[in-house]
DNA sequence: GCCTGTGAAGCTATTCACAGCT
DNA sequence: AGCTGTGAATAGCTTCACAGGC
Protein backbone atom coordinates (compact mmCIF):
# COMPACT_ATOMS: atom_id res chain seq x y z
CA UNK A 1 0.00 0.00 0.00
CA UNK A 2 2.01 2.92 1.52
CA UNK A 3 5.21 1.00 2.39
CA UNK A 4 8.34 2.73 1.73
CA UNK A 5 6.40 6.31 3.79
CA UNK A 6 6.17 3.81 6.95
CA UNK A 7 9.76 3.13 6.77
CA UNK A 8 10.98 6.63 8.16
CA UNK A 9 7.35 7.64 9.89
CA UNK A 10 8.92 8.91 13.68
CA UNK A 11 7.61 7.73 17.03
CA UNK A 12 5.88 11.00 17.42
CA UNK A 13 4.43 10.91 14.27
CA UNK A 14 2.69 7.79 15.36
CA UNK A 15 1.48 8.77 18.31
CA UNK A 16 -0.14 11.76 17.38
CA UNK A 17 -1.87 9.59 14.52
CA UNK A 18 -3.12 7.31 17.57
CA UNK A 19 -4.21 10.06 19.41
CA UNK A 20 -6.22 12.11 15.67
CA UNK A 21 -8.21 8.16 15.52
CA UNK A 22 -9.62 8.27 19.07
CA UNK A 23 -10.32 12.06 18.61
CA UNK A 24 -12.07 11.15 15.27
CA UNK A 25 -13.81 8.59 16.36
CA UNK A 26 -15.15 10.34 19.58
CA UNK A 27 -16.16 13.05 17.06
CA UNK A 28 -17.83 10.72 14.21
CA UNK A 29 -19.67 9.18 17.29
CA UNK A 30 -21.16 13.00 17.44
CA UNK A 31 -22.37 13.25 13.78
CA UNK A 32 -19.82 15.56 12.31
CA UNK A 33 -18.38 13.76 8.68
CA UNK A 34 -15.78 16.02 8.13
CA UNK A 35 -12.98 18.03 9.79
CA UNK A 36 -10.85 20.60 9.11
CA UNK A 37 -7.14 20.01 10.17
CA UNK A 38 -7.87 23.05 12.12
CA UNK A 39 -10.25 21.84 13.97
CA UNK A 40 -8.70 18.17 14.54
CA UNK A 41 -5.77 20.22 15.80
CA UNK A 42 -7.62 22.31 18.32
CA UNK A 43 -8.92 18.65 19.60
CA UNK A 44 -5.39 17.76 19.73
CA UNK A 45 -3.82 20.65 21.28
CA UNK A 46 -1.56 20.80 18.15
CA UNK A 47 -1.21 23.29 15.43
CA UNK A 48 -2.86 22.95 11.55
CA UNK A 49 0.30 22.12 10.55
CA UNK A 50 1.54 19.96 12.37
CA UNK A 51 -1.56 17.67 11.71
CA UNK A 52 -1.41 18.38 7.77
CA UNK A 53 2.59 17.27 8.04
CA UNK A 54 1.53 13.71 10.10
CA UNK A 55 -1.30 13.19 8.13
CA UNK A 56 1.38 12.92 5.09
CA UNK A 57 2.23 9.57 5.81
CA UNK A 58 -1.77 7.82 5.63
CA UNK A 59 -2.24 7.27 2.06
CA UNK A 60 -4.47 10.36 1.93
CA UNK A 61 -7.63 10.35 0.16
CA UNK A 62 -6.41 14.00 -0.58
CA UNK A 63 -9.20 16.48 0.53
CA UNK A 64 -11.66 18.93 -0.76
CA UNK A 65 -12.91 22.25 0.61
CA UNK A 66 -14.90 20.78 2.94
CA UNK A 67 -11.66 19.12 4.88
CA UNK A 68 -11.59 15.57 5.54
CA UNK A 69 -13.81 12.99 5.87
CA UNK A 70 -13.61 11.53 9.24
CA UNK A 71 -14.25 7.93 8.49
CA UNK A 72 -11.97 7.89 5.79
CA UNK A 73 -9.23 9.37 7.74
CA UNK A 74 -10.22 6.94 10.71
CA UNK A 75 -9.75 3.89 8.14
CA UNK A 76 -6.71 4.98 6.67
CA UNK A 77 -4.68 5.50 10.30
CA UNK A 78 -6.16 2.15 10.95
CA UNK A 79 -4.52 0.89 7.89
CA UNK A 80 -1.24 2.32 9.22
CA UNK A 81 -1.50 1.57 12.90
CA UNK A 82 -3.08 -1.74 13.00
CA UNK A 83 -1.82 -5.12 12.38
CA UNK A 84 -4.45 -6.49 9.53
CA UNK A 85 -6.13 -9.24 12.07
CA UNK A 86 -5.79 -6.99 15.37
CA UNK A 87 -2.58 -7.66 17.53
CA UNK A 88 -1.74 -9.47 20.54
CA UNK A 89 -0.14 -8.13 23.68
CA UNK A 90 1.03 -9.57 26.87
CA UNK A 91 1.05 -8.15 30.56
CA UNK A 92 4.23 -8.95 32.83
CA UNK A 93 3.36 -8.39 36.11
CA UNK A 94 -0.42 -8.10 37.84
CA UNK A 95 -0.25 -6.46 40.64
CA UNK A 96 -1.93 -2.60 41.01
CA UNK A 97 -0.91 -0.91 37.99
CA UNK A 98 -0.80 -4.18 35.98
CA UNK A 99 -5.06 -4.57 37.15
CA UNK A 100 -5.39 -0.97 36.34
CA UNK A 101 -4.01 -1.51 32.78
CA UNK A 102 -6.35 -4.68 32.33
CA UNK A 103 -9.15 -2.76 33.70
CA UNK A 104 -8.54 -0.13 31.37
CA UNK A 105 -7.61 -1.55 27.93
CA UNK A 106 -10.77 -4.40 28.51
CA UNK A 107 -12.18 -3.89 24.81
CA UNK A 108 -11.26 -0.47 24.15
CA UNK A 109 -9.34 -0.62 21.34
CA UNK A 110 -10.66 -3.32 18.53
CA UNK A 111 -7.12 -3.40 17.05
CA UNK A 112 -5.14 -4.65 20.33
CA UNK A 113 -6.36 -7.53 22.85
CA UNK A 114 -3.88 -7.89 25.75
CA UNK A 115 -4.52 -12.05 25.63
CA UNK A 116 -1.98 -13.23 28.12
CA UNK A 117 -0.85 -11.94 31.86
CA UNK A 118 1.78 -13.30 34.09
CA UNK A 119 2.50 -12.68 37.90
CA UNK A 120 4.95 -14.48 39.86
CA UNK A 121 2.41 -14.87 42.97
CA UNK A 122 1.45 -18.51 42.09
CA UNK A 123 -2.00 -17.86 43.50
CA UNK A 124 -2.53 -15.50 40.57
CA UNK A 125 -2.46 -18.56 38.49
CA UNK A 126 -5.27 -19.90 36.60
CA UNK A 127 -7.15 -16.61 37.44
CA UNK A 128 -8.95 -14.78 34.56
CA UNK A 129 -9.00 -10.91 35.31
CA UNK A 130 -10.82 -8.76 32.51
CA UNK A 131 -10.69 -11.25 30.48
CA UNK A 132 -7.42 -11.77 30.47
CA UNK A 133 -6.55 -15.55 31.51
CA UNK A 134 -3.26 -15.30 34.21
CA UNK A 135 -0.27 -17.59 34.23
CA UNK A 136 2.78 -18.41 36.45
CA UNK A 137 5.76 -16.61 35.66
CA UNK A 138 7.08 -19.81 34.77
CA UNK A 139 5.25 -20.37 31.66
CA UNK A 140 6.12 -17.59 30.48
CA UNK A 141 8.51 -18.65 27.51
CA UNK A 142 6.07 -21.29 26.48
CA UNK A 143 2.75 -19.88 26.67
CA UNK A 144 4.43 -16.46 24.10
CA UNK A 145 5.99 -19.14 21.73
CA UNK A 146 2.19 -20.81 21.52
CA UNK A 147 1.22 -17.25 20.71
CA UNK A 148 1.05 -14.36 18.27
CA UNK A 149 2.14 -12.30 21.18
CA UNK A 150 4.74 -9.53 19.17
CA UNK A 151 4.64 -6.78 22.08
CA UNK A 152 4.71 -6.81 25.79
CA UNK A 153 3.94 -4.24 28.68
CA UNK A 154 6.31 -4.82 31.75
CA UNK A 155 4.48 -3.98 35.06
CA UNK A 156 7.10 -5.39 37.71
CA UNK A 157 9.43 -4.36 40.19
CA UNK A 158 12.57 -2.45 38.97
CA UNK A 159 14.71 -5.71 40.28
CA UNK A 160 12.72 -8.08 37.88
CA UNK A 161 12.38 -6.20 35.20
CA UNK A 162 15.51 -6.42 33.16
CA UNK A 163 14.98 -10.11 33.66
CA UNK A 164 11.96 -10.46 31.99
CA UNK A 165 12.71 -8.16 29.52
CA UNK A 166 15.50 -10.81 28.28
CA UNK A 167 12.67 -13.91 28.65
CA UNK A 168 10.60 -11.86 26.31
CA UNK A 169 12.66 -10.79 23.58
CA UNK A 170 14.05 -14.79 23.88
CA UNK A 171 10.46 -15.33 23.09
CA UNK A 172 9.98 -13.34 20.41
CA UNK A 173 8.71 -9.70 21.82
CA UNK A 174 9.76 -6.76 19.36
CA UNK A 175 8.16 -4.28 21.41
CA UNK A 176 7.85 -3.53 25.33
CA UNK A 177 6.14 -1.03 27.24
CA UNK A 178 8.28 -0.38 29.48
CA UNK A 179 6.59 1.04 33.62
CA UNK A 180 9.44 -0.67 35.61
CA UNK A 181 11.55 2.09 37.33
CA UNK A 182 15.01 0.74 35.82
CA UNK A 183 15.97 1.73 31.90
CA UNK A 184 16.17 -1.64 30.04
CA UNK A 185 18.38 -2.78 27.61
CA UNK A 186 17.34 -4.50 24.48
CA UNK A 187 19.03 -5.82 21.55
CA UNK A 188 18.90 -3.81 18.19
CA UNK A 189 15.32 -3.70 16.42
CA UNK A 190 13.11 -4.29 19.62
CA UNK A 191 11.65 -1.39 20.49
CA UNK A 192 11.16 0.07 23.83
CA UNK A 193 9.15 2.55 25.34
CA UNK A 194 9.93 3.64 29.14
CA UNK A 195 7.13 5.26 30.80
CA UNK A 196 8.65 6.22 34.64
CA UNK A 197 6.17 7.56 36.26
CA UNK A 198 8.62 8.74 39.06
CA UNK A 199 10.99 10.67 36.24
CA UNK A 200 7.42 11.95 34.66
CA UNK A 201 6.11 13.85 38.23
CA UNK A 202 9.49 14.72 39.48
CA UNK A 203 9.29 17.13 35.85
CA UNK A 204 6.37 17.92 36.64
CA UNK A 205 6.77 18.97 39.71
CA UNK A 206 10.10 20.94 39.03
CA UNK A 207 8.04 22.63 36.33
CA UNK A 208 5.12 23.57 38.12
CA UNK A 209 7.61 24.98 40.81
CA UNK A 210 9.47 27.07 38.19
CA UNK A 211 6.13 28.56 36.36
CA UNK A 212 5.40 29.67 40.47
CA UNK A 213 8.42 31.34 40.20
CA UNK A 214 7.64 32.53 37.00
CA UNK A 215 4.57 34.81 37.77
CA UNK A 216 6.42 36.12 41.15
CA UNK B 1 22.87 29.55 43.43
CA UNK B 2 22.53 28.57 39.60
CA UNK B 3 19.75 30.37 38.53
CA UNK B 4 19.67 32.00 35.35
CA UNK B 5 20.71 28.37 34.42
CA UNK B 6 17.62 26.76 35.08
CA UNK B 7 15.28 28.99 33.46
CA UNK B 8 16.43 27.41 29.96
CA UNK B 9 16.46 23.88 30.86
CA UNK B 10 14.66 21.50 28.43
CA UNK B 11 11.88 19.11 29.69
CA UNK B 12 14.12 16.23 28.33
CA UNK B 13 17.06 17.01 30.31
CA UNK B 14 14.81 17.01 33.44
CA UNK B 15 13.82 13.89 32.98
CA UNK B 16 16.93 12.63 32.92
CA UNK B 17 18.10 14.12 35.91
CA UNK B 18 15.41 12.52 37.53
CA UNK B 19 16.69 9.21 36.51
CA UNK B 20 20.24 9.73 36.76
CA UNK B 21 19.90 10.52 40.55
CA UNK B 22 18.04 7.27 40.77
CA UNK B 23 20.02 5.35 39.10
CA UNK B 24 23.13 7.12 41.70
CA UNK B 25 21.51 6.66 44.81
CA UNK B 26 21.38 2.91 43.81
CA UNK B 27 24.84 3.27 43.08
CA UNK B 28 25.79 4.76 45.74
CA UNK B 29 23.93 1.94 47.95
CA UNK B 30 26.32 -0.52 46.67
CA UNK B 31 29.23 1.21 47.52
CA UNK B 32 30.45 2.92 44.74
CA UNK B 33 31.45 6.50 45.83
CA UNK B 34 32.22 7.74 42.29
CA UNK B 35 31.17 7.66 38.33
CA UNK B 36 32.27 8.37 34.82
CA UNK B 37 30.01 9.73 32.54
CA UNK B 38 30.56 6.40 31.04
CA UNK B 39 28.97 4.47 33.74
CA UNK B 40 26.21 6.66 34.52
CA UNK B 41 25.48 6.54 30.95
CA UNK B 42 25.58 3.19 30.64
CA UNK B 43 23.22 2.71 33.47
CA UNK B 44 20.77 5.40 31.79
CA UNK B 45 20.70 4.16 28.13
CA UNK B 46 21.97 6.99 26.65
CA UNK B 47 25.19 8.55 25.80
CA UNK B 48 27.74 9.50 27.54
CA UNK B 49 28.14 13.08 25.86
CA UNK B 50 24.07 13.46 26.77
CA UNK B 51 25.31 12.77 30.55
CA UNK B 52 27.90 15.19 30.47
CA UNK B 53 25.75 17.90 28.37
CA UNK B 54 22.85 17.48 30.99
CA UNK B 55 24.90 17.87 34.13
CA UNK B 56 26.02 21.11 32.54
CA UNK B 57 23.24 22.82 33.97
CA UNK B 58 23.76 21.44 38.21
CA UNK B 59 26.01 23.52 39.65
CA UNK B 60 28.39 21.00 39.28
CA UNK B 61 31.49 19.76 42.15
CA UNK B 62 33.54 19.83 38.68
CA UNK B 63 34.97 16.60 38.32
CA UNK B 64 38.48 14.78 38.64
CA UNK B 65 40.20 12.14 37.08
CA UNK B 66 38.12 9.94 39.33
CA UNK B 67 35.04 11.22 37.82
CA UNK B 68 31.91 12.78 39.48
CA UNK B 69 31.84 11.91 43.10
CA UNK B 70 28.01 9.91 44.03
CA UNK B 71 26.82 11.96 46.58
CA UNK B 72 27.84 15.19 45.06
CA UNK B 73 26.31 14.17 42.21
CA UNK B 74 23.17 13.08 44.17
CA UNK B 75 22.88 16.27 46.27
CA UNK B 76 23.67 18.84 43.49
CA UNK B 77 20.64 17.32 41.02
CA UNK B 78 18.25 17.22 43.84
CA UNK B 79 18.99 21.39 44.29
CA UNK B 80 17.50 21.10 40.89
CA UNK B 81 14.61 19.50 41.06
CA UNK B 82 13.42 19.59 44.79
CA UNK B 83 11.68 22.14 46.69
CA UNK B 84 13.86 23.17 49.37
CA UNK B 85 10.82 22.00 51.98
CA UNK B 86 9.32 19.09 49.53
CA UNK B 87 6.70 19.64 47.67
CA UNK B 88 2.99 18.10 47.78
CA UNK B 89 0.88 16.94 44.87
CA UNK B 90 -2.49 15.75 44.64
CA UNK B 91 -4.01 13.23 42.98
CA UNK B 92 -8.10 13.45 41.42
CA UNK B 93 -9.45 9.81 40.23
CA UNK B 94 -8.91 7.21 43.26
CA UNK B 95 -10.15 4.00 40.65
CA UNK B 96 -7.44 1.46 39.87
CA UNK B 97 -5.05 3.82 38.40
CA UNK B 98 -5.00 6.40 40.84
CA UNK B 99 -4.69 3.64 43.84
CA UNK B 100 -1.57 2.16 41.97
CA UNK B 101 -0.33 5.75 41.73
CA UNK B 102 -0.62 5.93 45.37
CA UNK B 103 0.46 2.51 46.53
CA UNK B 104 3.69 3.34 44.27
CA UNK B 105 4.91 6.34 45.40
CA UNK B 106 3.99 6.35 49.36
CA UNK B 107 7.16 6.97 50.60
CA UNK B 108 9.39 6.37 48.06
CA UNK B 109 10.54 9.88 46.91
CA UNK B 110 11.40 12.23 49.86
CA UNK B 111 10.84 15.23 48.20
CA UNK B 112 7.81 14.56 46.96
CA UNK B 113 4.58 13.51 48.93
CA UNK B 114 0.34 13.26 47.57
CA UNK B 115 -1.05 14.71 50.18
CA UNK B 116 -4.29 14.89 49.17
CA UNK B 117 -6.87 12.24 47.03
CA UNK B 118 -10.47 13.17 45.32
CA UNK B 119 -12.55 10.96 43.98
CA UNK B 120 -16.34 11.50 43.10
CA UNK B 121 -17.20 8.31 44.85
CA UNK B 122 -18.48 9.65 48.23
CA UNK B 123 -17.68 5.88 49.29
CA UNK B 124 -14.02 6.82 49.89
CA UNK B 125 -14.33 10.12 51.51
CA UNK B 126 -12.68 9.72 54.72
CA UNK B 127 -10.15 7.13 53.95
CA UNK B 128 -6.77 6.80 54.13
CA UNK B 129 -5.20 4.78 51.43
CA UNK B 130 -1.43 4.71 51.80
CA UNK B 131 -1.25 7.28 54.09
CA UNK B 132 -2.85 9.86 51.73
CA UNK B 133 -6.64 11.03 52.85
CA UNK B 134 -9.22 11.17 50.40
CA UNK B 135 -11.41 13.95 50.07
CA UNK B 136 -15.11 13.74 47.78
CA UNK B 137 -14.08 16.34 44.96
CA UNK B 138 -16.67 18.86 46.23
CA UNK B 139 -14.15 19.83 48.37
CA UNK B 140 -11.49 20.05 45.87
CA UNK B 141 -10.99 23.76 45.85
CA UNK B 142 -11.36 24.09 49.26
CA UNK B 143 -8.97 21.56 50.44
CA UNK B 144 -5.76 23.07 47.98
CA UNK B 145 -6.29 26.69 48.56
CA UNK B 146 -5.49 25.71 52.45
CA UNK B 147 -2.91 23.53 51.50
CA UNK B 148 1.01 24.35 49.68
CA UNK B 149 -0.17 21.75 46.81
CA UNK B 150 1.21 22.93 43.39
CA UNK B 151 1.22 20.03 41.09
CA UNK B 152 -1.64 17.27 40.57
CA UNK B 153 -1.61 13.83 39.01
CA UNK B 154 -5.52 13.52 37.20
CA UNK B 155 -6.61 9.78 36.64
CA UNK B 156 -10.01 10.35 36.14
CA UNK B 157 -12.02 9.32 33.29
CA UNK B 158 -11.94 11.28 29.93
CA UNK B 159 -15.37 12.98 30.43
CA UNK B 160 -14.27 14.89 33.57
CA UNK B 161 -10.61 15.54 32.86
CA UNK B 162 -11.01 18.78 31.39
CA UNK B 163 -13.25 20.15 34.16
CA UNK B 164 -11.28 18.81 36.98
CA UNK B 165 -8.24 20.47 35.39
CA UNK B 166 -9.67 23.68 35.37
CA UNK B 167 -10.70 23.46 38.67
CA UNK B 168 -7.29 22.42 39.51
CA UNK B 169 -5.63 25.74 37.95
CA UNK B 170 -8.14 27.34 38.99
CA UNK B 171 -6.96 26.94 42.28
CA UNK B 172 -3.83 27.59 41.90
CA UNK B 173 -2.21 24.23 40.99
CA UNK B 174 0.87 24.85 37.93
CA UNK B 175 2.00 21.55 36.88
CA UNK B 176 -0.41 18.39 36.24
CA UNK B 177 0.34 15.09 34.85
CA UNK B 178 -2.90 13.55 33.30
CA UNK B 179 -3.37 10.23 32.77
CA UNK B 180 -7.20 11.05 31.04
CA UNK B 181 -7.19 9.85 27.71
CA UNK B 182 -8.02 12.90 26.23
CA UNK B 183 -5.90 16.64 25.77
CA UNK B 184 -6.29 18.97 28.48
CA UNK B 185 -6.37 22.60 27.85
CA UNK B 186 -4.62 24.64 30.39
CA UNK B 187 -3.78 28.47 30.63
CA UNK B 188 0.15 29.77 29.58
CA UNK B 189 2.00 29.16 32.31
CA UNK B 190 0.55 26.19 33.98
CA UNK B 191 2.99 22.97 32.75
CA UNK B 192 1.01 19.59 31.93
CA UNK B 193 2.35 16.21 31.09
CA UNK B 194 -0.23 14.26 28.67
CA UNK B 195 0.65 10.38 29.52
CA UNK B 196 -1.62 8.30 27.43
CA UNK B 197 -1.37 4.54 28.06
CA UNK B 198 -3.30 4.05 24.78
CA UNK B 199 -1.08 6.05 22.69
CA UNK B 200 1.34 4.40 24.11
CA UNK B 201 0.35 1.19 24.03
CA UNK B 202 -0.87 1.29 20.27
CA UNK B 203 3.11 3.00 19.00
CA UNK B 204 4.75 0.11 20.97
CA UNK B 205 2.54 -2.54 19.10
CA UNK B 206 3.17 -0.54 15.75
CA UNK B 207 6.55 -0.83 15.79
CA UNK B 208 6.76 -3.91 17.31
CA UNK B 209 4.94 -5.31 14.25
CA UNK B 210 7.30 -3.09 11.90
CA UNK B 211 10.23 -4.46 13.18
CA UNK B 212 8.64 -8.11 12.73
CA UNK B 213 8.50 -6.86 9.02
CA UNK B 214 12.20 -5.40 8.82
CA UNK B 215 13.57 -8.91 10.07
CA UNK B 216 11.37 -10.91 7.24
C1' DG C 1 -11.65 32.94 0.39
C1' DC C 2 -10.12 29.31 2.71
C1' DC C 3 -8.57 24.93 2.41
C1' DT C 4 -4.63 21.14 1.74
C1' DG C 5 0.13 19.46 0.67
C1' DT C 6 4.77 20.48 0.98
C1' DG C 7 9.57 22.81 0.12
C1' DA C 8 12.18 25.64 2.86
C1' DA C 9 13.32 27.88 7.09
C1' DG C 10 13.77 27.83 11.94
C1' DC C 11 14.34 25.55 16.22
C1' DT C 12 15.62 22.04 19.48
C1' DA C 13 18.21 18.09 20.82
C1' DT C 14 21.98 15.13 20.29
C1' DT C 15 26.51 13.87 19.03
C1' DC C 16 31.19 14.97 17.58
C1' DA C 17 35.60 16.32 18.56
C1' DC C 18 38.96 18.54 20.94
C1' DA C 19 41.16 21.75 24.42
C1' DG C 20 42.46 21.49 29.08
C1' DC C 21 43.30 18.88 33.30
C1' DT C 22 45.12 15.32 36.30
C1' DA D 1 46.08 7.77 28.92
C1' DG D 2 41.74 8.94 29.86
C1' DC D 3 38.65 11.97 31.80
C1' DT D 4 35.43 16.44 31.74
C1' DG D 5 33.34 20.62 29.71
C1' DT D 6 31.90 22.73 25.68
C1' DG D 7 31.94 25.07 20.82
C1' DA D 8 30.69 23.39 16.51
C1' DA D 9 28.38 20.14 13.53
C1' DT D 10 24.59 17.20 12.74
C1' DA D 11 20.22 15.24 13.00
C1' DG D 12 15.41 15.53 13.94
C1' DC D 13 11.11 18.03 14.61
C1' DT D 14 7.98 21.88 14.00
C1' DT D 15 6.39 25.91 11.87
C1' DC D 16 6.22 29.10 8.01
C1' DA D 17 4.57 30.38 3.83
C1' DC D 18 2.86 29.71 -0.45
C1' DA D 19 1.42 27.09 -4.79
C1' DG D 20 -2.57 24.73 -6.32
C1' DG D 21 -7.47 23.34 -5.90
C1' DC D 22 -12.34 23.92 -4.97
Amino acid sequence: MNGDKLRSVSEKTINRLSLYRRLLENRFGKGHEHVFSHELAELACVTPAQVRRDLMCVDNSGSTSRGYSVQELVREITAVLDAPGGQRIALVGVGNLGRAILSYFSGRRPGIAITAAFDSDPSLAGRVINGCRCHPMSELSEVLRGSEIGAAIVAVPASAAQDIADRLVAAGVRGILNFAPVPLKVPEGVFLEHRDMTMSLETVAFFARRSLGDAE
